[in-house]
RNA sequence: GGCGCGUUCGUCUAGCGGUUAGGACGCAGCCCUCUCAAGGCUGAAACACGGGUUCGAUUCCCGUACGCGCUACCA
């Protein structure tokens, strides 16, 4: 049933500045589909709003889909041969068809003024009436429309949707819906200004660009049957649907701003890695039959259908992401993990200079990091110490065994060349031995004395990481005259 | 208000007529252990409701409720 071109389909953002974590969803769903049919993945800009242009925004969208790995065939930046594949560059194209809609009868000029639209919802929002056009322009004769025009008159051209009947669309995801067209507005094709709605951008482009399959969020399914109308008037062949179940806030409203993150950006720049987000997003609204979780983007491609993409929303649970994003850390190349906290270590002002040491030091956190942006407080123990806490500093530092086991310590640390943490343990099992204390009576004074926290990582590993001379002067710090 | 879509543990989900309703995050406990993490084990936790269809419904159909989306010269 599936028409027999090859699979093409898209990515067709607005350029507002940033991409969205449900829109990087989408193209990642775009892109596995068309990586496991063979097919192309385009990326379009739909930048067809004047009054939300921002400034560099295609940029940045192409950079963070490339960090996400998400490769595209056609798009800006890359060319193809369907191009220019910004829609602002496209706008003759528009108009041609919008004139081609008017002339064959599938649309008219519409001559009302924004407020006349405004009185006219207001109107019907007061009278309970369904708000939409009520098509006064509908019925303009051709004189009457000429005469307008040569006095210039702005005006729109709105799609002429048929009185009666209906129509029905069938969605890969959700299978038959029907729409009736007695509901149904008579959409803006083209703005005032020349430029075209996204209904009708969207329709022109997708068959000028022989796209196959339109793979988008569920919030465009309301607008199907206006988009379906288009392409019977202009004699085009209908692509395949497939409206994806929305990403959702922790409240179940539509992920958006003010409720944590949304910005593709944010969590780059906290130093998630893009194969934990996109494992992470591909789960949200698709799974194999089999429970697994973890998956390469490759391994994505190859298990991917659209078939099994689910019909209810998900919320979008930053807690699971942070644990997903500790297990690809955890299994990171030790470099790559040094790598990817280093940013974040320098932005605090810790001296991660020594190579050496750094090493031993991403070495002895990584169990502890979930995100390389919480390294430096993790961290923090290994550049300077905390005053420890009153209570467990009067348990275990100022009591008479914490006391001792300092004493101890201190004389042997003094003895030996280089703390090593191998070397450390064995002073430990000395001080056991000799002094008879052992468990947390022997560990957490060293502890508390060394970091200044009754937590952290192993003792021994840091110890060697702090050093001889640093062990010595918190040891110092706390031994009572 | 109208139209559309949806509804399995708190969350993400498996299930496609007969299951002790499975897994994961989170949570709790235990183990490991000086501690916290990490890791391992165990546990609490769900089929929105009402009618049908059927020998039998979480599963199929219809209602209801609830949630969400759309309802712009924004996408």
């Amino acid at each position: 049933m599936t028409n027999q071109h090859p699979i093409r389909v898209r990515f067709a953002p607005s350029p507002t500045g940033y991409l969205h974590v449900g829109g990087l969803r989408t193209a990642l769903y775009n892109f596995l589909f068309a990586r496991k049919h063979d097919g192309s993945f385009i990326l379009r800009i739909e930048d067809t709003d004047r009054s939300r242009q921002v400034e560099g925004a295609t940029e940045n969208l192409v950079a963070t889909l490339r960090w996400a790995g998400l490769d595209y065939d056609e798009g800006p930046g890359k060319g193809g041969n369907f191009g220019p594949y910004v829609q602002s560059e496209r706008l003759e194209l528009y108009r041609r068809h919008a004139k081609e809609l008017v002339d064959n009868g599938s649309a008219y000029l519409c001559f009302c003024a924004p407020e006349e639209l405004e009185a006219m919802r207001k109107a019907q929002m007061e009278h309970n009436e369904p708000v939409r056009y009520d098509r006064r322009c509908r019925a303009l004769s051709s004189e009457e429309v000429n005469s307008r025009m040569a006095k210039g008159a702005p005006y729109v051209i709105r799609l002429k949707v048929p009185m009666f009947g209906d129509i029905a669309v069938n969605d890969i995801i959700r299978g038959n819906v029907t729409f009736q067209f007695n509901v149904l507005d008579d959409q803006v094709l083209l703005k005032s200004d020349g430029f075209p709605t996204y209904h009708l951008a969207n329709v022109v482009d997708d068959h000028h660009m022989q796209i196959t399959h339109i793979i988008r969020g569920e919030e465009w399914l309301p607008s199907v049957p206006k988009h379906v109308l288009i392409y019977q008037a202009l004699d085009w062949e209908v692509p395949q649907y497939a409206h994806l179940p929305l990403l959702l806030n922790p409240d179940r409203s539509k992920l958006s701003k003010r409720q944590g993150d949304i910005a593709v950006e944010d969590y780059r720049a906290k130093g998630y890695l893009p194969e934990a987000l996109v494992n992470y997003l591909a789960l949200l609204g698709w799974s194999e039959s089999e429970d697994r979780e973890f998956y390469t983007l490759s391994e994505l491609v190859e298990a991917f259908s659209l078939e099994r993409v689910g019909k209810a929303g998900a919320i979008f649970d930053v807690e699971k992401l942070r644990w997903m994003n500790g297990q690809y850390f955890r299994h990171l190349p030790l470099e790559r993990r040094m790598d990817a906290c280093r940013p974040y270590l320098e932005a605090a002002g810790y001296d991660i200079s020594d190579e050496h040491r750094y090493r031993k030091i991403i070495e002895a956190l990584t169990p502890r990091i979930q995100v390389p942006v919480e390294a430096p407080e993790k961290a923090e123990l290994f550049f300077s110490k905390h005053t420890p806490a009153k209570d467990v500093a009067e348990q275990f530092l100022y009591s008479e065994t914490g006391q001792k086991v300092l004493h101890f310590l201190l004389d042997k640390l003094r003895d030996i060349e280089d703390v090593t943490g191998e070397r450390f343990s064995e002073i430990l099992g000395e001080a056991k031995s000799s002094l008879g204390v052992k468990g947390k009576n022997l560990f957490m004074p060293v502890r508390i004395a060394l970091t200044g926290e009754a937590h952290g990582p192993e003792l021994p590993l840091v110890a060697e990481i702090l050093g001889k001379e640093e062990c010595l002067n918190r040891l110092r710090e706390e031994i009572q005259a």
